[in-house]
DNA sequence: GCGACAG
DNA sequence: ATCTTGTCGC
């Protein structure tokens, strides 16, 4: 298993600004994502975490991504990335502050990243392009979104046993799926990103909860971007007014 | 107009 | 996301 060194995270000098710039690209893109393939097979290859984390007041951002041999779960490779913070937070806006991390720790993996699991949303999303979704378009890996939270959408809750899952509602439209990783315990929701079929989505989703109500790649990955943040946080200038 | 809203 | 102590449970 190798580790590397924070990769600087650059903004693009064609980042969008504001809201509206930022909705024009997700429009412009989303024709691009591909759902008509089902992915990689679960249990074969590898399956990256991805994850961000943030420190608003000195402007920081630190991505980590891991990379699992998908059999064993056992962790292959890791990167990381610090740059600045590329955009604020907006609901449904995601992906522009995070994304550009993200490549840059993507960028510095030797191994082939395999299916990408994101903490958030693909198309489950008010105009069909979330964090996965525009990631998966970017790199052309197969991707998929793991959310902690219905977002906008509704659910009826599913069975308590592991395993049982409910369809995730955009009005009667299922955008993704509410699915139990844990008897008894809150569901993720899982939505399809990219060049990956809903229920694939959600074996791959089984497969990476064996012990917790998170996948353990992103598990991971939040583990490692937090660790990375606070290197960066501790020889970064104060925040202002301090 | 107001409230809700992945991370 | 992040701010934060103790506490219930396997």
């Amino acid at each position: 298993m190798t580790t590397h060194r924070p990769a600087p995270a650059h903004i693009p000098a064609d980042w969008p600004v504001d809201e509206p710039a930022a909705r024009a690209v997700q429009d412009e893109l989303r024709a691009r994502t591909v759902l008509d393939e089902t992915g990689p097979a679960p249990g074969t290859g590898h399956v990256t975490g991805v994850d961000v984390a943030y420190d608003d007041e000195r402007d920081i951002v630190a991505a980590a991504v891991v990379v699992l041999d998908a059999a064993t779960l056992d962790v292959v490779e890791e990167a990381t990335a610090v740059g600045r913070v590329a955009f604020p937070y907006v609901p449904g806006l995601l992906a522009f502050r995070e994304i550009p991390a993200v490549l840059a720790a993507l960028g510095q993996l030797a191994a082939d990243p395999g299916l990408v699991v994101c903490d958030g949303y693909g198309i489950a999303h008010p105009r069909g392009f979330g964090l996965a979704s525009h990631l998966g378009v970017l790199t052309g890996l197969p991707t998929i979104g793991v959310a902690k939270n219905p977002f906008t959408f509704t659910y009826e809750a599913p069975g308590a046993p592991r395993g049982s899952a409910a369809s995730l509602l955009d009005g009667a439209r299922e955008v993704g799926r509410a699915l139990r990783t844990r008897d008894d315990v809150k569901p993720v929701f899982v939505s399809v990103g990219h060049r990956v079929s809903l229920d694939n989505a959600c074996a791959h989703t089984l497969r990476l909860t064996p012990r917790y109500r998170l996948p353990e790649s992103t598990r991971r990955a939040d583990a490692l971007c937090r660790a990375a943040l606070r290197e960066a946080t501790a020889s970064a200038p104060p925040p202002p007014g301090t």
